[in-house]
DNA sequence: GGCACACTGGAAAACGTTTTCTTACAAAAG
DNA sequence: CTTTTGTAAGAAAACGTTTTCCAGTGTGCC
């Protein structure tokens, strides 16, 4: 059996209120008690029950984090935003993934409900209103890049549709005349998004006859899109990725086929995972500010918990940053660049 | 405020005690009252407060994940080996990282009293022993890469030491003799692992005059590692990094420098993280099972949970598969085997 | 020396559940 | 018709804290 306060109460021969406040620094005692405590406390090794502790003090100093995956360096550097804010404000983090429907994620939020403080909740899957059902009203709410028309929460986004844009208004500078794209998944509203963007950019015209690759956001889906890019026939001069890994992916089917990047095909992903610069040639991207994107709306969650009355409801976008490097072929651009890309 | 039980209770006209049994199948309640007890349930949008219902069941179905970092591919396989496992038995999971020191890390750890039913602590950086105070001595708790003498939990480890001596002597048995190593941070235990296994396979002699180059287990550490291996004179003939990502940072550098490998200098990794496939050349790697390890301490973990009694404090060495690729010059085993490793 | 006052520490309520114990009621058995 | 048995539902205790309220003690002032 687990030492409770009571046992160090007994043993320094005082109240349990007289525990909590020499241990908590609330309230008043007389040095003499509270060392009595302190030193009954560490010979029992006394330490607080947390889950009794937060019923009293309805605070859990947990946020509950709902990601549709944990996978990958995208998400990596996503929960490291938010682990990193949340730390600092010593809060916890109580994460859960791999939501593919609504129902699940609904489960899962509802499990969360009196264990959590608020809610980070990503669902690019599902819309904001499925899940409303799911979480008492009263509940702080952060959404992250997750549709929501009517909204009633905080939302944080990555602007998919601007950097895929300028992504491809970058390449169509260049020269490349037939860009292709490998998307994400279907049902995925940043891959939605990005698609968006990359049609855009090239015009109603061409968009209808550009090569679209369906794809996952894994190096895998990459690897394949990559290879039948190699037996395309005529062959882009660009490919556009919906993301990083599955433009590495698709660099290497290219590289395996003998096909040469950026001379023969230029090539860019989106997210600026830190490996991208580490690949050869060096990955063009679109930086999405993913580690900020987990910061800010922990942070914004935090103020919305502090504050419930203030909570404004604000969109608010990130914006990107094309990062030209090796592999689309700007190769004098990318030179420059470089250099001071890792000072 | 939010909706609680007596509300329920209050609505469908009938106890707290009703309301428990019929939303929670035990006990027998008559169909009529469950029925009204369920509507008054969904009109209301009752959830369970969870935190109370904890305090009463002593369980919270939640397990205490404490970590180093949250940093990287490494870590991203390793959590979703934890997470898999955990959604399997409907556990949550409670994250704590980036602990430094052995004062962090038990202060994470007696934050989580009672809020966890048990913990897996990775803790490469501090001996378990100084963990021990911090944590109830009733709590399960499984341990992973940590160094402990004294083993009172059962604990589970990558084999460390086998898998860096295996691929030193493999680069040996191709016929490199001036083999440099660049190692992981200093403090940890499995950077220390490594390279104990790295001068075991070298044996004394050439051990002592072996280049050393020390990283931090991160891209950018492993590209200036490969910056000064450019550099070196004479240049040793292969290059083992103790992980994958210092491995691919030092072969962006060195092909940066027109050092050509596999021709001109073999390189290796370890951990075979998913991308080290994709890069070109392919990573020459040492697989460590990060997920399975990952999969099998939550398994453990929840075994210790259900059956306290039964607690074995065993420890569990999983063992590594040495994966060539063409990076370390095999190149004829290597196009053999690169067919059936992504079949 | 007595009274007010400051201050310390204890008793008890509260948080929202689950679960045990008890009660009430109905039906069956004598 | 009375007693027993069985079942359903309510009352209350329990989980481990924090915090409010109140009592008791000692000190200072008149």
């Amino acid at each position: 059996m687990a030492v409770t306060i009571k046992d160090v109460a007994l043993r320094a021969r005082v109240s349990i209120a007289s525990v909590s406040r020499a241990l908590h620094g609330t309230g008043v005692v007389t040095e003499k008690t509270r060392l009595r405590v302190e030193r009954a406390a560490r010979q029992l090794r006394y330490t607080p029950h947390g889950v009794a502790r937060s019923l009293i003090t309805r605070r859990t100093n947990t946020i509950g984090v709902l990601l549709p995956d944990i996978y990958g360096e995208y998400f990596s550097e996503l929960i490291r935003g938010i682990d990193r804010a949340a730390r600092l404000r010593g809060l916890h983090l109580l994460v859960s993934s791999s939501h593919g429907d609504a129902e699940e994620a609904s489960l899962a939020l509802r499990s969360m409900n009196g264990r959590v403080d608020g809610v980070l909740v990503m669902s690019p899957y599902v819309d904001a209103q499925l899940l409303g059902n799911a979480l008492p009203a009263t509940l702080p709410t952060v959404l992250l890049n997750t549709p929501d028309d009517a909204a009633r929460a905080p939302a944080f986004m990555i602007d998919d549709y601007g950097g895929a844009k300028a992504m491809v208004e970058h390449l169509r500078g260049l020269g490349h005349m037939n860009i292709a794209h490998i998307t994400g998944p279907e049902a995925n509203y940043e891959s939605a998004e990005r698609l968006r963007g990359f049609r855009a950019a090239l015009g109603p015209v061409r968009a209808a006859r550009a090569l679209v690759l369906p794809g996952a956001f894994t190096e895998e889906s990459g690897y394949l899109a990559g290879r039948q890019l190699a037996q395309a026939a005529p062959r882009p001069d660009a490919v556009f990725a919906a993301n990083d890994v599955m433009a590495i992916g698709c660099l290497f089917a290219l590289t395996e086929a003998g096909i040469r990047v950026p001379e023969d095909i230029a090539l860019a992903g989106f997210d600026d995972i830190p490996i991208a610069r580490f690949v050869t040639p060096p990955l063009t991207t679109v930086r999405a500010q993913t580690t900020e994107l987990g910061r800010q709306s922990l942070e914004e969650l935090a103020r919305a918990i502090e504050a419930p009355d203030s909570v404004s409801c604000m969109k608010r976008t990130l914006g990107t940053q094309l990062v030209v490097r090796a592999s689309c072929g700007a190769a004098a651009l990318s030179a420059k660049r470089k250099a001071g890309d890792r000072a």
